[in-house]
DNA sequence: ACCTGAACACCGTTCAAGT
DNA sequence: ACCTGAACACCGTTCAAGT
């Protein structure tokens, strides 16, 4: 059937991505085991070792799988339009799979589909104006800022779950700790303690975002900006 | 000795916090285990629940005690030398801790000496000029940028370090697999290989700093920033 | 070429039992 | 009040052996 003169229906890299795929979706990335992997593609564990290396190596695969369904916004309008919503979508992304912003953060080999997605935003960036260094240092930036973002704001509410608690209760707890502090050494945290624990994370990722492309927007002729 | 009444020199929180600091920089986040922790404090691991819910109740121990070394700059000069400093050094204290950003990621809740850093943070920011809500959204924004920063900065190392390479080897690999990518289809990464791995991450994480500096500075009146 | 059984050296956590 | 032994239900990985 394929060009590469290969019969064999057997195991797939890309059959075992998307078992590892639905084993996160159930048991998140700490439940996420060779075994189960394995299980989940009618094989046991140890035949998984003679399609990839380790579990280093199929979580690259996973990494890759999780980046599959991302789209790039509409290429009309302001390069900072065009940006918001390339962090909005890719924020969404990462949040919609469970755990995905761990399993993403921190691994630096790009698959494929982050590959072409990296292609467009540089071919953006220097076509809004920014210089290749510039560009190249912008692209990071945006990525970080999305990927550390999505990480805190996801983390603590598997753990929340892990604990039979709901993100808003947590979320309150800490209001409380931060009301309950002495407010002669604590002023500030006391004051502020509905500010720092509003749980409108949407705005908060948006008022990141719109500081973030204020500040690159600055690097920019005036009249380009 | 102690006004508190208890006689007993046995094992503290504190003292489990800081075998487990060792057992960290020891082994990595992934080689700390409570059966190390507990051989570490001269115990068997199944006795650490007496002073411990669980791990995840140690890790949150270990992540104040990584915090217990933060210090803050002094408070001269303008707001955004300031927090320079501050996100500088901040930096530093999670890079100096082998797997630190890992260990303090998505730990929503803050300990005792990061709630002390959070005070007197908020407390320059307010008197910089900034509004409540501004405050507590560039306080925490700084914070998610710094470890977002150092988690993508100090994973990769730890990953190569594990496969037994370099980090140099590591991006050069990254480098050489965007210069081989047909330039046609991927001109831009062909172009900014280099720029996209340039291994100084000192400028890398200064770049993103003076963009949010110079975004959040927007949020000033003109005379204040 | 691909899969398995069995083993090795680990995990976190619980719990009755000790002192 | 604090610690232990022993057990349970797991891990990732290797390797000889199967087909």
């Amino acid at each position: 059937m394929t060009a590469d003169g290969a019969a064999s229906p057997g195991l797939t890299r890309e059959a075992l991505a998307q078992a590892a795929l639905r084993v996160l979706e159930r048991d998140g990335l700490a439940g996420l085991s060779m075994r189960k992997v394995a299980a989940e593609v009618g094989v046991k564990a140890a035949s998984l070792y003679w399609h990839v290396r380790n579990k280093e190596e199929l979580l690259d695969l996973l990494n890759d799988a999780l980046m599959a369904d991302a789209v790039a916004p509409p290429r009309t309008g302001h390069w900072r339009t065009q940006f918001r919503e390339y962090c909005l979508l890719h924020r969404r992304l990462l949040l919609d799979k469970r755990d995905a912003a761990k399993v993403v953060a921190g691994r630096l080999a790009p698959g494929p589909h982050l590959i072409a997605l990296m292609e467009d935003q540089l071919d953006r960036l220097r076509e809004a104006g920014f210089s290749d260094a510039d560009a190249a240092m912008a692209a990071y930036l945006l990525a970080a800022y999305v990927q550390g973002f999505v990480l805190q704001e996801q983390s603590p509410i598997a753990a929340a779950e892990a604990a039979g608690s709901s993100r808003r209760e947590v979320v309150d707890a800490v209001a409380d700790r931060f009301r309950a502090l002495p407010r002669d050494t604590y002023p500030n945290l006391v004051a502020l303690a509905d500010d720092l624990t509003d749980p409108d994370m949407e705005a908060r990722f948006e008022f990141g975002l719109q500081r973030i492309l204020d500040g690159l927007a600055a690097l920019l002729p005036p009249d380009r900006r």
